[in-house]
DNA sequence: TATCAGGGTCGTT
DNA sequence: AACGACCCTGAT
């Protein structure tokens, strides 16, 4: 197991990691991988967001090289969090072996830009369903349909204790593929999905009556699960690529979007042979390109 | 107020 | 392989 940083100290509520590298709270949740988790205002950190992943609520704080996880306890830590935010990953290796497959002038740059970025090991399902949410759409729009979403059929969690760190009192877990079998079609149109409503249930239903497999998704290699993934209705390769990488840990998948075209384009950037974890170096160029256009 | 575009995919040529 | 349609809304 790689060393996660120098010093981790547990509380009950509580976990503190000091000397953690490449790790940046700000890009880890601004490069559009996460879509539940927003910005603590008036936060007593540097910076610090808040959100529900894996059932629980959360916040994230960092004060240089500090990360504190509030909200977290240190079964929690080593179950969940460790995992979710890829502490055990060694990123310096990870990204030299990017950075050997590609001499790009752009991708060295992009990859300095966003440093910090971790690719979250997310709930599977989650990331199919957001990502299906994410087509021909803009993120402040997701974050909002994914809220409701979550709001009309999750599961309440208590958060009173976390009103401090962003948390609103009630807070919803991310409704369960048989959730929303349950409640049909409709409901999600309500929701002002749109067209993408017929797609959302396509997918429940199927992962319900088991034609999705995700064991055998995990089991299978990138472009076997690809393919297997695309058998639902409205996943195309890019939402395929995106829920392999964020919800299956798949880190060769590589999400080709509108703003990868464009580095493509602007650049002549070749995004072939990026090597086995070619989704982060995606990440890299996607936060760097939308960082420059604000 | 009007128009465009948004972490794409589908159905039709 | 190319092209328009698609729900709705954030941004200009």
């Amino acid at each position: 197991m790689q060393t996660i940083s120098d010093k981790i100290y547990f509380n009950k509520q509580s976990v503190r990691l000091r000397g953690v590298d490449f790790f940046d709270v700000c890009a880890i949740f601004e490069c559009g991988q996460a879509f539940r988790f927003d910005k603590v205002e008036g936060s007593a950190h540097a910076v610090e967001y808040g959100g529900v992943a894996h059932g629980r609520y959360i916040s994230l704080a960092q004060d240089g090289d500090e990360i504190i996880i509030y909200g977290a306890d240190e079964a929690d830590f080593y179950n969940i969090w460790r995992g979710y935010f890829a502490l055990d990953a060694d990123m310096a290796a990870i990204r030299r072996d990017i950075l050997a497959h590609s001499d790009a002038p752009r991708l060295s740059y992009a990859a300095e830009v966003g440093r910090g970025i971790r690719i979250l090991r997310q709930d599977a399902w989650e990331a199919l369903c957001s990502f299906i949410i994410s087509q021909n759409n803009n993120i402040p729009r997701i974050k909002s349909l994914i809220r409701a979403l979550c709001e009309r059929l999750g599961e309440p969690i208590d958060a009173s204790d976390m009103l401090s760190h962003g948390a609103r009192a009630t807070e919803y877990t991310f409704p369960t593929p048989e959730t929303i079998c349950a409640a049909g079609v409709d409901v999600l149109r309500e929701l002002k999905t749109g067209f993408r409503a017929k797609y959302i249930y396509d997918a429940a239903r199927r992962v319900c009556d088991g034609r999705i497999s995700f064991s055998e998704i995990y089991a299978a290699p990138t472009a076997e699960a690809s393919k297997m993934l695309e058998e639902i209705s409205g996943v195309g390769p890019k939402v395929a690529a995106c829920t392999l990488l964020f919800g299956f840990g798949k880190l060769d998948a590589f999400p080709v979007d509108v703003w990868i075209r464009r580095v493509i384009e602007k650049y002549g950037f070749d995004p072939a042979a990026l090597g086995d974890f070619a989704g982060l170096a995606q990440q890299y160029l996607f936060y760097a390109e939308r960082e420059e256009s604000k």
